[in-house]
DNA sequence: ATGGTCGATCAGAGATACTGATGCATGTGG
DNA sequence: CCACATGCATCAGTATCTCTGATCGACCAT
């Protein structure tokens, strides 16, 4: 019949943890069940999908890895939905943002607030995925993702089926350096090309990720000298001042105290969306058309 | 815990045949079974999700039935992407395409079948929709799809998730009249707004949908004058010959017979992309090379 | 009224999905 | 080289779930 949504979860659990009985734990089950959904699951698909000692995924359950998320995040999204149309509009407006889309509500925010008085708010940074994640679970209402594109595409948000998305924002991307780079004077604008053998800081939470910017440049190069696992702003324009190496930003995070040369090459953008399931909340729909409108 | 795609399963064929023992004997099922599914389902996300006698989804039906369809396709893209990286490449080369890419076939397909003379091939041509899930649930190995898009964006496959696609083929759009109709010798090209109280055939399956038109032109008018529903080209260019009404085709597809004038506003082009899951068939990737090349 | 259709409900048989105990392979410290 | 610890597999048993078949009540048409 179908894969078992339950069989998926402890599977995705045991890829995971790297273990039968952490992921039990984890599930609140015993080692034995989690064992059996395994050989379930094996059994039903009819091919091994972990190699025991170490656990590790077969090929075969990589690829059920790479459906096991969106599929169960889709099953929640399902749930969330229903409920939204069901259970009353909550009094609280609860908005999620990923690092850089986060300026972008404030001003918005504070029209609403004024419009609204009564309304309690409160606001999650988190990473892209988790913003996508709990839009579509229902525990933020609306949500604010921020990336890189080309000009007239959308953000390529997966996972983000069946939610609104609508384009609040966009900035030219910039080369961050230190003033004192060879490459600060450069005024017509890099090319990615140009910058294969540069010092990159990958920022994957903040900036945008070195592995997006390799699939836009079409370019095997760009490897990180440095990786940043953070969310500050401060921190990485910090880094990049004092010659850890360079990153691609949105111009307006750029503070004057470094250099920042468009990109030129490829062509794309910073562009940061809105994005929400349906909206029930009077409040809710005048902070998304508040923000729709400051485009 | 999670929704039960089985249940979901049984909700939507209750919704669309509309009858608890109709969905039953199309299932399999005692007509009991199927209404303690649909109840515990109910009871499960906490609200009535079918109007009884006569059945009709809710408001939060609706909603449930949106995500049903891509969830369980979603599921069986899973399974059937497992599949294809265990069992070896089938003999046989099953391709799938709705009507008008149909034809962007032939001429790659000759090339392929002289390089592997031994290949068994079959072609099916079907809805865009069923395009999708066959290559989705794994029935075909390659697909190609005809639809319109802006010149800039890809087509846009709902429910195409983690599936590949190439652009195989644009097309310059055209409104396909009678050669005697007042506005056939319209030399710079027509507007969608000009044409919102002209007499639409709508032929969702072949042409491109009027419904898509509307989307893409922000009207409302746009309503048909006539519904076609089948499949054969040469049947929908005699209707507008015969002057039932006029319609927005590739202007290949358009015989001399008729007039074409090219659609000016809004800016939109024919595409056909090529889809496919994971190739492990040399053949098959010849097809889909030969199919990118020849763009 | 009356027979027919359709969905809801109920009791019970069969399948299922857990737990706890045990077995067996692997890697590790004495 | 041998205990021993660790971690997954397996097994038996039970609690639960999920069907079927029978029955009921509501509605519709005759």
């Amino acid at each position: 019949m179908h894969v078992d949504p339950h069989l998926l979860r402890t599977f995705v659990t045991v890829a995971e943890c790297g273990s039968f009985s952490a992921a039990a734990s984890r599930l609140g089950y015993t080692q034995s069940a989690v064992s059996q959904h395994i050989a379930t699951l094996e059994s039903d698909l009819g091919t091994p999908l972990l190699r025991r000692r170490p656990v590790v995924p077969t090929p075969a359950g990589e690829r059920l890895l790479e459906h096991a998320g969106p599929i169960l995040l889709r099953l929640d999204a399902a749930r969330a939905d229903v409920r939204r149309t069901v259970a009353d509009p909550p009094s609280t407006l609860t908005l999620a943002a990923s690092p850089l889309a986060a300026r972008s509500l404030a001003t918005a925010l504070a029209e609403v607030r004024r419009a609204y008085p009564g309304t309690e708010t409160s606001l999650t940074v988190c990473g892209r995925d988790e913003v996508v994640a709990g839009i579509a679970a229902g525990s933020f209402t609306l949500g604010l993702v921020d990336g890189i594109a080309t000009p007239t595409d959308p953000l390529n948000l997966t996972n983000a089926v069946q939610l609104r998305t609508t384009s609040v924002a966009h900035d030219t991307l910039v080369v961050a350096l230190p003033t004192t780079h060879p490459l600060a004077r450069h005024g017509r604008g890099l090319s990615l090309g140009d910058l294969a053998d540069a010092r990159w800081i990958d920022a994957p939470d903040l900036a945008a990720p070195l592995a997006t910017l390799r699939a836009a440049a079409g370019s095997d190069a760009l490897r990180p000298a440095f990786t940043y696992n953070g969310t500050d702003l401060h921190t990485l324009l910090t880094l990049i001042g004092s010659g850890h190496g360079l990153a691609v930003l949105p111009r307006s995070a750029v503070t004057p105290d470094l250099a920042a040369v468009p990109l030129a090459t490829p062509r794309l953008v910073h562009r940061t969306e809105l994005l929400h399931g349906h909206l029930s909340d009077p409040a809710a729909e005048a902070v998304a058309t508040a923000l729709s409108d400051h485009e």
